[in-house]
DNA sequence: GGCATTGAAGTTAGCGCTAACATAGGTAGG
DNA sequence: CCTACCTATGTTAGCGCTAACTTCAATGCC
């Protein structure tokens, strides 16, 4: 049988057009009985809608399944805040975590992440170059590079929102997310006070991230506010890598009057310190309690598990992003708003009362 | 001064619109001497331009720094696929890595990627449910979710595509994207009958998970051809987690005749296995060799370093998320393609020689 | 009551791109 | 030399949404 043009019905030239799954904003506007734009300000959350009006939308668009087309969104609202995540070491621990929270709000804001890797080899210009070509709005520093003041001043010279995620300088530049560094290392050396530990040992973290100096800090503090006097043979440095921690664990535990617990500034550092102590033949925690900070994959990959300083990570650069998204649509570089976030002692099998003397 | 209508220039009511700052095909097509549509057909790589034409049109590119703007792009062409990446355990250590293979794809193939976890509490069908409403086209899966059949078989009944990775089983079902488990298994027990040890333990990964099937039969195969008879006592079961790597070790290093080598199924039953080796006081590499699998952050967060079987994870999830997108653009869902990556062995400083005769 | 004021809803146009056609110019075959 | 056909390029419309405006009705105020 041949096409028949049913008169009445008028086609432009031909319904050219590929057909589309989806439910659009026309289709929940006309269940509804209202306009498109009706519908728009209803998902969007804007003012100016009868809230009988508000309800009947909000009917359609469960009855009808409606999820408004990202694409769409950004096209017409001319959005789409491109936000680069500059990392410098692409295995850090925090990585996975920090990207769920930064996708998590990149699919609320129409915003898009960019992953770019950043290492010392490379200039600034380069790096600024490269970020140019892929048309970024805004960038997130997390750890190292949050406190690399010659890559700060030159993304802020590209005039480029910036914030940057548990850095220990909030105010030095640009946005931040943080947690108080200092108030969670005193709570854990207070922690470990509390459980009977009088000789408590430390281990730094790397002296160029400016988070490392608060957290010493908060371990000082705490110890002067229980009256004991800080001793230098408790304290050793490392640089926030397993190797390191091993070596300052060594270093700390070989004197007679070793510590009855050492605090790491971070988990990496705690587990090599864990394994110190087994291969010195001391168990933990009956022997030596032991506690880190970051609450990485580290901390639960290991015997025993770690009691550790939870970093609210997706939380923090979720914010961050946040922030980002906000900066750029407000299109205003001058206001800077810095988000401190909780943080949470996680009490796991690492730590325990002090020995009774030997 | 008043504002001048200039005779000849008609404004239909007012300019209105918001103003963009990037450049658009229209720019390069001017610049160009052609159509927009040409434009849009040399960056999307089309036949059917002239090769002269074409070079005009990069140069105009090039000159102008245009970036096609992504929302624009997958609202004409229909397509903004959206990629569920189902994931059950958060703090996996591949995850950062598997992630970033999956954003570069997405950012290339305008795809969206939504993380979505799903853990056994949790119904296929609920899940199935959260999909729909967040109207997933494909979905990613990694593993153990991978191997799980009751979540795959619901997965396609809703007709969605599957991308399985790093499953033993490629060919059950869906698209898949694995490195040869038993060649690697293999190549890695070689390796260190080839540094003259003997006696090499094995720990098994979680049964559950098809790929340690492969592994242990890798293993196995490389003794036989050896001429190595198997032996119950070289081989402990774990299951993936540091405690369990632990305790096989433990099983593995106490007998008189313990192996002089242990190659774990993964990284941190590796660690794990060097931990359990200092704490009987054997070094590693001298006194026990050890070998993981996987080359995730753990076997570079631990002292000595792991020697181990570097899975290209990035690309894994890149390839994987480019066969899906493919896949649902051609909306066929019959047709299913396996690739299968290359695995890499890595030296690290955990394996040496077999120790001269005690 | 007449007129400005406010608030809710609707209209219009266009974001940047590309699918689906239309067309110009060339090439081959009869 | 004309038609059939192909190839390179152009034209048009519309993807789904929302900014910016307009309209309309319901107030408030003198």
């Amino acid at each position: 049988m041949a096409t028949v043009n049913v008169p009445g019905i008028v086609r432009p030239k031909q319904p050219r057009r590929r057909v589309s799954a989806g439910v659009t904003v026309a289709d929940v506007a006309r269940h509804a009985g209202v306009s498109a734009m009706t519908v728009s300000r209803v998902t969007n959350g804007e003012p100016g809608v009868a809230p009988a009006t508000r309800e009947k939308v909000d009917a359609a668009i469960a009855a009808l399944g409606y999820v408004p087309n990202a694409a769409a969104r950004s096209l017409a609202g001319a959005r789409q805040t491109r936000i680069a995540l500059l990392h410098a070491n692409p295995s850090a621990a925090y990585l996975s975590e920090f990207l769920m929270g930064c996708l998590a709000q990149a699919t609320l804001g129409d915003a898009m992440v960019v992953v770019e890797q950043h290492d010392p080899p490379e200039t600034p210009q380069a790096l600024m170059g490269r970020l140019r070509k892929h048309r970024i709005d805004a960038v997130l520093l997390p750890p190292p590079l949050c406190d690399d003041t010659a890559v700060i001043a030159a993304l802020q010279r590209e005039g480029l929102a910036v914030a940057r995620i548990a850095t220990g300088a909030p105010d030095m530049a640009g946005h931040s997310v943080t947690i108080d560094d200092r108030a969670a290392a005193h709570a854990m050396t207070a922690h470990l006070l509390a459980l009977g530990h009088v000789r408590v040992g430390f281990i730094a973290g790397n002296p160029n991230q400016t988070a490392s100096g608060l957290r010493s800090r908060g371990y000082a503090d705490a110890l002067a506010e229980a009256g004991l006097e800080s001793d230098r043979s408790l304290i050793a440095q490392g640089d926030f890598t397993y190797r390191s921690g091993l070596l300052a664990a060594e270093r700390l535990l070989s004197p007679p009057d070793r510590p009855t617990a050492i605090f790491a500034s971070n988990d990496d550092m705690a587990a090599a310190t864990v394994a110190a102590a087994h291969r010195l033949g001391l168990e933990v925690p009956c022997d030596l309690s032991v506690t880190g900070f970051d609450d990485t994959a580290m901390a639960t990959a290991t015997w025993p598990e770690l009691t550790t300083i939870r970093q609210p990570i997706a939380a923090m650069s979720q914010a961050a992003v946040r922030l980002l998204i906000e900066a750029v649509r407000r299109g205003d570089t001058s206001e800077l708003r810095h988000e401190r976030l909780d943080y949470q002692l996680v009490r796991r099998g690492s730590d325990g009362p002090a020995p009774t003397l030997r």
